[in-house]
DNA sequence: TTATTATTGTCTCCTTATGTAACAATAGAA
DNA sequence: TTCTATTGTTACATAAGGAGACAATAATAA
């Protein structure tokens, strides 16, 4: 028996789980939602697996009509995660003919125990628009939708196959991201507060994929003046300690 | 009395330009394009003067239901341009609730003598997709469309007062063109065939903003080992005359 | 107490990239 | 033939990044 303890449908709350009302959204738009999260070592991403199908898919959502579209990201987002704050970024939107799949909907639908025509709306085509997020792992919470039985971290590196064209909305999360890394410095988003040197390029090697020279990482990120270094961290182990940084500002 | 060649309505081919029939598109959704030229030296995109108003906007369009996202911005693109194979980059999608502004709506369509009910679907909230296409000014021929008087080029730096969030569209896609220019080599899409060191640079400069070394930029572009050097091109000036020069492939 | 080990912070040297200036080549005009 | 403006290339200086060396040090072992 599945614990929930925030039953919600995709953004509604309803103590019955009805099917939402498409009167209070945006037909044929949605956004998903690639998460990211750093833990030992690795870089990961959120994953929901829906009821009786087992099928992988992004958290994702619809837009209420009365609603900023980065609102309902917001919302979403912490629907599943419990945080407000978070580093979002909008990096594409799918608009191809192929997405469409409604018979895997409704699959879907019915495994919920839901009988819909062919022409319920959210069998429709739909317009996504894709935004990542960035937030530290330990401080998440995770409730999964109603849709799904869970909701649970993936290593990016090692993913299953994901239903729709969820894969290349992936991709192309993480290519962005890739992009954005040496242009803005948002890696940190990723760690808690304070962090040592260590863990940061950690941070920077699993999210381009390759490993990063000590010396230059270091050089760079201290001439470029925006960490602040705190007491040392002492862990135990019998070597130098490391400083403990944080993000200036 | 205005000369139309080929009239369309928002993609519409229809001589007597009613109003779309709204149940061909989808709701809620558009497209706007910023289309960059260069010419005398600076860069500059098209904007559509609307019938009595005199309101400047963007290009743009409605998403057909049978119609892939970037098939509809291309079709857009070859009824105001005439060109179908052009650069074309998605930048940013537009959802904020201030966006809608129904009285504006309105007031186009009744200066086009179009009077519609407050529920009439142009009214609604859009949702609007934003890409910018870059192409060689020298081979657009300008077709406005039904609800404008005209189409035309506009300097980037002397931009006049934009309907609607348009300027804000403007902006965020001069900064992605910005920031992709080192990235991608997309710089030539601007210019002909075949061009000088120097228009490339001032293709360059008119982008970023800002002058560029000769010596360095040269050295740059050749080391890159992109471009192809042909012959020389004699303007007639007292000068020693540049190569011309094309991108490889 | 002292030696050992692993990791960290910093420095040095080297290579590469870029800024800056100089210079020869040259197409047409004087 | 000389002059002018611009181009293609080279030379030198400075900045940035790769690669390795080395001292500092926290805990453990001797």
């Amino acid at each position: 028996m599945l614990l929930r303890k925030n039953p919600t449908y995709l953004g509604l709350k309803l103590p019955d789980m009805p099917l939402p009302d498409p009167s209070e959204f945006i037909p044929h738009l949605a956004f998903d939602s690639v998460v990211f999260g750093f833990s030992k070592g690795k870089l990961k991403i959120l994953l929901m697996e829906y009821h009786a199908t087992g099928w992988l898919a992004l958290p994702g959502g619809f837009v209420r009509k009365d609603e900023a579209l980065e609102d309902a990201v917001k919302r979403g987002l912490f629907e599943r995660t419990g945080l407000r704050e978070v580093y979002l970024e909008q990096f594409h939107t799918f608009g191809s003919l192929e997405r469409a799949q409604p018979k895997f909907m409704k699959t879907i639908l019915q495994a919920n125990g839901h009988q819909v025509e062919d022409d319920y709306w959210m069998l429709d085509r739909f317009f996504s628009i894709g935004y990542y997020a960035l937030l530290d792992y330990e401080k998440v919470s995770l409730t999964p939708d109603a849709l799904s039985d869970s909701i649970a971290w993936y290593e990016v590196e090692k993913l299953p196959e994901l239903i729709f064209d969820h894969d290349e909305i992936v991709q192309k999360a993480l290519q962005t991201l890739r992009e954005n890394l040496d242009r803005k410095v948002i890696g940190g988003n990723l760690l808690p507060e304070r962090f040592t040197m260590n863990e940061l390029q950690s941070v920077y090697e699993a999210i381009l994929g390759e490993k990063l020279r000590r010396t230059s990482f270091q050089r760079k990120l201290l001439s470029l003046d925006i960490l602040e270094r705190h007491e040392k961290l002492f862990t135990g182990k019998s070597h130098k300690a490391p400083y403990l940084y944080s993000f200036k500002d």
